[in-house]
RNA sequence: GGUGCGUUAGCAAAUCGGUUAUGCCCCGGAUUGCAAAUCCGGUUAGCCCAGUUCGACUCUGGGACGCACCUCCA
């Protein structure tokens, strides 16, 4: 039975889904204006290992991520560059791709884009304004009422009083009450055409807010089975999401949230505004996209992940214990579930996703493989890693990846078995150590001379 | 100030009221011409203080420290 730790209940909770064997789950995805970075890798990677969990389980899961293509930054980013949002935000979401599919990120079911749904937001606000819940304020924005919503602050743990309301929120008079939050932006002058739409409160454009729970409802229903994201957007995104929603349709919104925790770096999050971020193109180019992909995987999705080069050097060489494991073996069949280790894993996933566990228990089949030698083993391992889209690549591939020269190696392994031959050990001990030097590592068998980047 | 989360061996990181986590590093042995890889074995834990218990790293209470949210943020 899976349990999923559900922000709402502050525990670990049953799964049940609404309509049995179907799970629908919505996750927030980027603001396109600029270069994934590290802790956006972790989100589309440990919502990628969910996603592929429930179909390895046997759910039909519907998964949605959007992209948020309308919105200050993006606006402000475009006339820095001078040019149109559109061009902005398409060269984002390709280069997001780019990234994702390196990091072996499934592409969801669904990647709504916020410019698309208007008229859905537009009819959401519509309604919010026809059940008491919005206003339009003096300035032309239509507001969010928040003291109007009675389950305001039930998965953030905030009461309004402990919001301290304008003690930290910049007062607009404007609003009713300092925490309503915005549900459309009235157009100003200065503003391109492109990021205007008509509505019947003026032209204008949609709050960031709105835009997740108009998606969320229009593409898995009014109410569905699991929202996830970062951690940093339990408040007060998803916490307007949920006054918007069921505020909108008088029903419950999610059932589960799900929340991710930060990647640091020297025990801080990783953010823009502490300027200590790492894009994923930057990580790539020192470090294999696997070992990125098994580095987030190696902790469980809730705990902080401090990223420093120790640690993914660190990750490269369990990555590579696993790897080297496999060498030689064929293709692996489908997992054999009734099999120890793989009802380990089970549990383990089952477990609210406990892929530090899952990946523990890769490890000791990968003993067995060394011990046994088993071919069953060997494919139950690779099968197994497959689950969490780990271990894919031909071993020797993987081991040896990508440098230079690989026909000067090979020549210099020539050389050295020939001076071994020779028993001129020192000749072939000096090319060892000269491949040493540019990180090269041989391994002698009873098959012949095997060599792996390090 | 309010709220939430965390503190495990040299590093990383899980589980669990009593029994080997796991990976990297380190030490010894096997193997090897020597190595590497692999196998076998080993050293190094549970922030502090109290309590519950036959027994606590694991439960309860208090404290210290760290992080996060309360503003856009994955």
């Amino acid at each position: 039975m899976l349990k999923i730790y559900n922000t709402l209940a502050r525990d670990k909770q049953e799964f049940t889904p609404i309509t049995p064997n179907t799970v629908s789950m919505y996750v927030c995805g980027m603001t396109v204006y600029d270069y994934c970075h590290l802790g956006h890798a972790r989100v589309m990677v440990v919502f990628d290992m969910v996603y592929r969990w429930f179909k390895a389980s046997g759910y039909d899961i519907t998964y949605v991520r959007n992209i948020t293509d309308i919105d200050d930054k993006i606006i402000r980013r475009a006339a820095q560059n001078n040019e149109s949002i559109h061009q902005l935000t398409q060269r984002f979401i390709d280069a997001m791709h780019q990234d994702a599919d390196a990091l072996g990120v499934q592409r969801p079911d669904h990647e709504p884009r916020a410019t698309q749904f208007v008229p859905e937001m537009l009819a959401m606000i519509a309604q919010l304004e026809a059940n008491g819940l919005a206003y339009q304020a003096a300035d032309g924005d239509v507001n969010y009422a928040v003291r109007k919503f009675d389950g305001y602050g039930k998965l953030s743990g905030k009461s309004l009083e402990d919001l301290r309301a304008g003690e930290r929120v910049e007062v607009t008079t404007d609003k009713h009450d300092p925490l309503d939050f915005v549900l459309w932006k009235h157009a100003r002058d200065d503003e391109a055409d492109e990021v205007k739409w008509d509505s019947k409160w003026g032209k204008g454009r949609p709050g960031w807010h709105i835009e997740c729970s108009a998606m969320g409802s229009k593409l898995l229903g009014e109410h569905f089975d699991i929202h996830g994201g970062g951690a940093d957007l339990q408040f007060p995104h998803h916490e307007n999401e949920i006054a918007q929603s069921e505020g909108a349709h008088n029903c419950q919104y999610v059932n589960y949230w799900m929340h991710n925790g930060f990647v640091r770096v020297d025990n801080e999050k990783m953010s823009k505004s502490l300027d200590n971020f790492f894009t994923i193109r930057e990580v790539l180019k020192q470090y294999d996209a696997e070992v990125v992909r098994f580095f987030i995987l190696r902790a469980h999705y809730r705990s902080p992940l401090n990223y420093s080069d120790a640690h993914l050097d660190d990750a490269k060489k369990a990555l590579d214990r696993l790897y080297t494991a496999l060498k030689g073996s064929g293709e692996a069949g489908g997992v054999d579930w009734n099999e120890s280790h793989a009802q380990r894993f089970k549990a383990a996933m089952d477990d609210d996703f406990n892929t530090a566990e899952a990946l523990a228990v890769l490890f000791d089949l990968a003993n067995e493989v060394n011990r046994t030698q088993s071919a069953e083993a060997a494919s139950q391992l690779k099968a197994l890693g497959a689950v969490l889209g780990l271990l894919e690549r031909d071993p020797t591939e993987f081991l040896q990846g990508t440098g230079s020269d690989d026909a000067l190696i090979v020549e210099q392994i020539a050389a050295r078995n020939a001076a071994k031959q020779a028993k001129n050990y020192a000749e072939a001990d000096r090319i060892r150590k000269e491949l040493l030097a540019d990180g090269i590592v041989l391994e002698d068998s009873a098959a012949g001379t095997n060599w792996r980047r390090v």
